[in-house]
RNA sequence: GCGGAUGUAGUGAAGGGGUUAUCACCUGAGGUUUCCAACCUCAUGUCACGGGUUCAAAUCCCGUCGUCCGCACCA
């Protein structure tokens, strides 16, 4: 006998893991009778459930921070909004195609050295630079391009069935319904920062070439936190209970080597360069490590400057390691106020901001130059307005009269004493309209999914035949109890299915009935999907009304009453008994 | 998007111009079995899709779609 699982190499792993979660109904590629489509995949009777509970400990979590609430935005989103965002321009890369070779390369990459700032040319001048500059193809270095062709990574709609309906895409983020609701947020939360919303919900993203099975999907399921604070407050995060934690964390290269130490002497030492940030790592890491994941496998990577994206001042991922290697699953933003200042520039709306209030209200009194109405609109007509409001916003008066005042447009005017009249005003000013800034936590759901399957998929050895367990977390595990008669005869199935029936019946409970094949296949199936407790009903039972449970991990078996187990069910107490 | 490989039951594979398309596991029924993939019998289910060549196509050709590997892209 060999030892067979240290030649296997990770892809015949990883060819396994998928060959199961389609036999076993949890992860399938979808339309597959009509020959599939990439990057689109179902998840099935068990990856639907497994999926749900993986989001609903996901909304749990935030919710539990206590200044969190849940909302629910559309996925189909007006240009406009996504022009203010930053992505029509972001997802609307020009692409270039090599005549010699066929490779297709990012126009503005090809001219990065000409130009200062290539995102903003159009496609006409990308092509005039390209051609004028003999820019060479950087993989056969021909001289022959084709035309610059517009590649937009969102998918694209119509809202309104009729002619002159309005351009729109299918949202590539969660992001922006939170700050669409800012407004509706703030008036919820009584007007005090900071809080947060967070959203699950289906994200789009048109993909070039979609590979790597779960990580990148056309279609996909993303869970966002935006988290709004006033950046001049200092925050305060108690960072003592990971304080015998130390993350991976994978700085910038250009501002440090890789180390390991915990989130709250990171954001001391200023390695992480916002306590609030840190603070939404920590509780990324809490959250990763309860769903499953393995913690050794977890590293945080700050972005590099060029890398990060159009908003963010500073961007740390959660990567996870699995059979793709290191994948980003979380990015944790410090977004400034990037969103909300588009947004309000795009729309003129002033309702994106919130109130500071001075801790002492500001009494302005000064001396200002009213303008003479009567005398300034003969002499300057059309431009009376403009002198006036030039005059209002003068810091100082000036000693001498007459003077020159310089007007908005730029030209100069000539007061005359006569024209102006000194006054002098008092205002009291109790605080300020800002624009707060955001944390932005957002988590690609699929991908976390994936690497919990990946590491909770564990194959092991029983009697010397190969036996896989998937040691999945019972709080997110499709199926709490399998429940299985011994023989389906002399009425144990009659008392198996009524238990099944039971526990089906009870709220956030799923059970099922499995009595077809020995007992022993009937474990491993449920061993395989990673059901944690497998029920036995056998004569005694009949007797008694007693049944055995079985643990998952190890096999153990105890017997305990029917009402006892249903009971440890529902208070999720069945870890006690063992 | 480019180049190469490839597509056969739920999974993994064999075959290949005329077959009832093969095998293992899986799944289901019956038997057996009082607890960890046992055994016996039987059964369900497959040539990605669309054209073409041919008397005849799962097999040859073309296209589409999918998958894998490189490149590129994305993050």
């Amino acid at each position: 006998m060999r030892p067979r699982q240290h030649m296997e190499d990770s892809h015949a792993r990883l060819e396994r893991l998928t060959s199961m979660l389609r036999r076993r109904g949890v992860i399938l590629p979808a339309f597959e009778i009509h020959g599939g489509v990439a990057g689109l995949f179902d998840f099935g009777p068990v990856g639907g459930r497994l999926r749900r509970r993986l989001k609903n400990s996901w909304l749990e979590h935030w919710a539990a921070q206590g200044d969190i609430v849940e909302i629910d935005s559309p996925t189909m989103t007006p240009e406009s909004v996504l022009i203010a965002s930053g992505h029509v321009g972001e997802f609307n890369d020009y692409m270039s195609e090599c005549n010699g070779c066929g490779g297709a390369f990012r126009s503005d990459h090809l001219v990065d050295d000409i130009h200062p700032n290539p995102d903003i040319l159009t496609n006409d001048e990308l092509d005039g630079i390209i051609s004028e500059h003999k820019i060479t193809c950087p993989t056969c270095s021909a001289v022959d391009w084709k035309p610059a062709r517009p590649m937009n990574l969102m998918f694209s709609t119509r809202i309104g069935a009729m002619k002159g309906g309005r351009s729109a895409y299918m949202r590539p983020e969660t992001a922006q319904g939170m700050f669409m609701l800012f407004p509706a947020l703030y008036r919820h939360f009584r007007n005090r920062l900071p809080f947060g919303a967070v959203q699950s919900g289906k994200g789009y993203r048109n993909e070039i070439s979609p590979r790597q099975g779960m990580i990148r999907l056309r279609e996909f399921n993303m869970a966002e936190l935006e988290y709004f604070i006033d950046p001049e407050v200092e925050p305060i995060h108690d960072f003592t209970k990971w304080d015998t934690i130390e993350f991976n964390l994978v700085p910038d290269p250009d501002l440090g080597q890789p180390i390991k130490m915990n989130p709250g002497l990171a954001s001391a030492k200023n390695i992480i360069r916002h306590p609030t940030v840190a603070w939404f790592m920590a509780r990324t890491w809490d959250f990763l490590v309860e769903v499953g994941i393995d913690p050794a496998r977890i590293r945080f990577r700050q972005h590099e400057g060029t890398e990060m994206a159009h908003y963010a001042t500073d961007c740390w991922d959660a990567e996870i390691h699995g059979s793709y290697g290191w994948i980003e699953c979380v990015g944790i933003a410090h977004r400034g106020c990037y969103d909300l200042a588009a947004h309000e520039t795009a729309t003129g709306d002033t309702n994106l901001r919130a109130w500071r209030p001075y801790t002492e209200p500001k009494i302005i009194d000064k001396n200002i130059l009213s303008g003479n109405g009567s005398v300034i609109g003969p002499i300057f007509k059309g431009k009376s307005g403009a002198v006036n409001t030039a005059l209002e916003s003068l810091e100082n008066i000036p000693d001498e009269m007459p003077f020159n005042l310089v007007l908005d447009d730029g030209t100069t005017v000539i007061i005359e004493s006569e024209m102006v009249e000194e006054k002098r005003i008092q205002n009291t000013e109790h605080g300020e309209w800002f624009l707060p800034h955001v944390v932005e936590p957002a988590f690609g759901i699929d991908r976390i999914l994936w690497h919990i399957l990946d590491h909770a998929f564990d194959e092991t050895e029983k009697s010397g035949e190969s036996y896989t367990i998937l040691r999945l977390d019972p709080s997110i595990a499709a199926i709490d109890v399998a429940i299985l008669p011994l023989m389906e005869k002399d009425g144990l199935e009659v008392m198996a299915n009524e238990i099944h029936q039971k526990i089906c019946g009870i709220r956030n409970l799923a059970s099922y009935y499995d009595g077809s094949g020995s007992i022993g296949r009937r474990y491993a199936r449920a061993d395989e999907v990673g059901v944690p407790w497998a029920v036995t009903i056998d004569h005694e039972s009949l007797q008694n009304g007693s049944i055995t449970i079985r643990r998952r991990d190890d096999g153990k078996q105890m017997r305990i009453q029917q009402n006892d187990l249903i009971a440890a069910l529902v208070t999720n107490t069945i870890t006690d008994l063992f």
